[in-house]
RNA sequence: GGCGACAUGGCCAAGUGGUAAGGCAGGAGCCUGCAAAGCUCUUAUCCCCCAGUUCGAAUCUGGGUGUCGCCUCCA
């Protein structure tokens, strides 16, 4: 399997530290606000790579951290009237639906930056010792020149970030490059040796990787956005502190971009994942996502979401088999091709593509087709669920349609029954005009070889 | 300004040296009472432009043009 490196910029084999164990990180959410469609990127992305590394065999553990102390959730906390802690667990709760609704599979470790402040603190003491930061007025800083290989993920130049670098007002640094691994904040803060205060940003990723996975992992992923300087600064601290690689292989996601430009909060031009499930399934939303190389950019449109919603709706209407347990389908062609594309640095066009061939296969009743389609497009995250609808809801399209035609059917089965009868007795009229009342409610009628089905629109 | 990525049919998108996957949309046919779904066929002499390397390039090299991203919080 293929996979590729940020920081080598190339394509490269990957191979675990330890076996066929994975250890593996992504950057997660700060928890204050909703999410919106360019997160649902990134972690559908890296679910669909946590999902292929488990279909592939490997021992995965996925930890995906939770951001609860943070800049912006004080500054909402403050202006809404609310502690830290109501904030974050309301947006903590909020993200997890919202991960759920997306059919992404709960990271096997979700740690919280407040629970692991012990971690952090002894890592800042631990560079304090080493010589690579410094405490100035309750703050700790990390020396930015004292690790050599500092802006090499990024690709940066050192001289070119140090003629970028701002200098902040009242911060007390010995170079402008240095960036903060504890802030002094006596009103929100937390105990620690420099006085009360609260870790920075940085800091809480190195620190949740090791206490969890250890101190040199196999893979760290996230948005394109974190390179500089979130995952520079992570190696400098991990690298420093621990005194070993912190990272062989780190993986990083393009941007979801609306009219060319990226979605984002400081923009203004996101949508929510809520929202977004206001019209289209989660299905639709991962297939909008896959369509794409996870490395490119992916343009939101409504119309390339209605295109999405078609394809993935050939996909899963791919006519049912039964699933046969005990097929071997790696025989199966396209399972190869499957595997090939996905080899291939998760190269999910060509994977969907195997999809659509055994969904015409299985069209044709082509042997075990169906099941190796059912079983490579849930490595994929796609779920064959139909949509359902309530007792409630079915009975108001029941009595929508009564209204309209002036009948009195008390349920599906009698209406179906109703139009059989009277297309036996070749009352169009009367057939046509169940079909039609029945599609204003978003339900569509399919005359089969074996009798009529119903489903949703 | 520094660093990086991308440019393929109406739309989306694979393809990194051997002659253009797949999806959506469109067209024709089959099936159907008519539909829907499905099935079959069909839609790029050509891959931003120019030059070069090669028997051969969308794919490699050089030079343009255009678009986007990072360099500040950001998935």
């Amino acid at each position: 399997m293929k996979l590729h490196n940020s920081y080598t910029n190339k394509v490269e084999d990957f191979k675990p530290i330890d076996g066929n164990k994975v250890k593996m990180y992504v950057c997660g959410p700060t928890v204050y606000d909703n999410a919106h469609l360019g997160h649902a990127r990134c972690y559908i992305t890296w679910d669909v790579l946590y999902r292929y590394l488990k279909f592939k065999g490997f021992d995965v553990t996925y930890c995906r951290n939770v951001t609860d102390v943070d800049d912006k959730i004080l500054k909402k906390a403050e202006s809404e009237g609310k502690t830290p802690e109501e904030v974050s667990t309301y947006w903590y709760q909020r993200f997890t639906e919202s991960m759920n609704a997306l059919n992404n599979l709960r990271p096997d470790i979700e740690p919280f930056a407040t629970k692991t402040l012990g971690e952090m603190i002894g890592m800042v003491k631990d560079l304090i010792a080493k010589g690579y930061a410094y405490e100035t007025n309750g703050d700790v800083y990390f020396r930015v020149k004292k690790f050599p290989h500092y802006g090499y993920l990024s690709k940066q130049p050192i001289d070119a970030l140090e003629s970028g670098a701002r200098v902040e007002v009242g911060v007390q640094k010995e170079d402008p490059l240095d960036f903060a691994l504890w802030k002094k904040d006596e009103k929100f803060g937390y105990k620690s040796p420099w006085g009360v205060g609260r870790p920075g940003w940085h800091i809480e990723c190195s620190a949740m990787s090791r206490k969890y996975l250890g101190k040199t992992i196999d893979i760290h992923a996230g948005g394109a956005d974190l390179i500089f300087p979130h995952h520079e600064n992570e190696i400098a601290q991990s690298e420093c502190a621990n005194g070993c690689k912190f990272v062989n292989y780190w993986l990083h996601n393009g941007f979801v971009t609306i009219n060319k430009e990226k979605m984002s909060k400081s923009l203004g031009n996101f949508l929510t994942i809520d929202d977004l499930l206001k019209n289209y399934d989660a299905n639709t939303i991962r297939f909008f996502i896959l369509t794409n190389h996870y490395r490119m950019p992916v343009e939101f449109s409504d119309e390339a979401l209605q295109s999405a919603a078609a394809g993935v709706k050939r996909l899963l209407n791919a006519k049912p088999a039964k699933i046969d347990e005990g097929l071997n389908i790696e025989q199966f062609a396209e399972y190869k091709e499957f595997v090939d594309a996905m080899d291939d640095d998760l190269n999910t066009s060509r994977a969907l593509a195997a999809l659509f061939e055994l969904t015409n296969k299985a069209n044709k009743d082509i042997q075990g087709a169906y099941t190796v389609l059912f079983k490579l497009a849930s490595v994929l995250g796609f779920t064959f669920e139909k949509q359902k609808l309530s007792e409630e809801e079915l009975k108001s399209v029941i009595n929508a349609l009564n209204s309209d035609m002036g009948t009195n059917y008390t349920g599906m089965d009698e209406v179906i029954a109703a139009r059989k009868k009277a297309r036996e007795e070749k009352n169009w009229a009367v057939a046509d005009a169940i079909r039609v009342g029945l599609d204003k409610q978003g339900i569509v009628l399919k005359d089969g070889k074996e009798g009529t089905v119903w489903e949703l629109k």
